[in-house]
DNA sequence: TAGATTGCTACATTTTCCGTAGCAAGACGG
DNA sequence: CCGTCTTGCTACGGAAAATGTAGCAATCTA
């Protein structure tokens, strides 16, 4: 029954009072949907563009997430492939900064092997 | 066989080349991961204290999140309770500004019905 | 008109998540 | 000692979500 798009406002997965915030978090916390924004803010990319980019993400989901990001107003299909809307554009402005800490932690953590 | 804590590093889901951001997209994209960050910045929380915040999370998964994160150096377990670690502090200093970000969202989409 | 590329769907398998129940260990009072 | 409380945490069966492969209809291109 949680198969919906999460929408402040409402109830959403995990929040009866429909925070924003929460619903942001329900958005974001699904396979691939990070990774889709932070893809795009490269530049517009084809649906198969974004299957490569996103090293092998199923169409299935590919086209859920595609369809909640749209539907939020995160991004959008444009003649020459799916961009960032304005405000998706000021969501990334957000998460950009995580691509340098995430180097940073990664510096902290014990290596792998 | 993906059932892992993403590691900076090495191959994570959706990520043969294990770039960082990559690692910790897989690991923040899954259920409750931000939310339970998001829960600790505001104190120090038990087991059960997560639970009820994070509104009827199961204790399985929780547990699987609260060692995902602590393995990832963001949390850790204290007499007092859990709480963020100075590495995962750092990060919620990022993901404060999403609070403001999604109200402003959530003006912009359409009312729900 | 024969590719080639586009966005996207079908479907069976695997993985993840949920919801409830309950266990072991420590603290506290009697 | 003996309950009773709270702690972190596990078992397990069912439901939801993600994967991987195949392929379709529509649109460009040569």
């Amino acid at each position: 029954m949680s198969s919906k798009t999460p929408r402040p406002g409402q109830r959403v997965r995990g929040s009866a009072t429909g925070k924003p915030i929460m619903a942001l978090f329900d958005l974001l916390g699904r396979r691939w949907a990070l990774g889709i924004i932070w893809s795009l803010a490269d530049g517009p990319q084809t649906f198969r563009g974004l299957q490569e980019h996103c090293n092998g993400i199923s169409p299935t989901v590919l086209n859920t997430r595609l369809k909640e990001l749209r539907s939020s107003d995160l991004i959008m299909l444009q003649p020459n492939g799916y961009t960032l809307t304005p405000m998706g554009a000021t969501l990334f402005a957000h998460l950009k900064p995580l691509g340098q800490w995430s180097r940073d932690w990664a510096d902290t953590l014990p290596q792998s092997h």
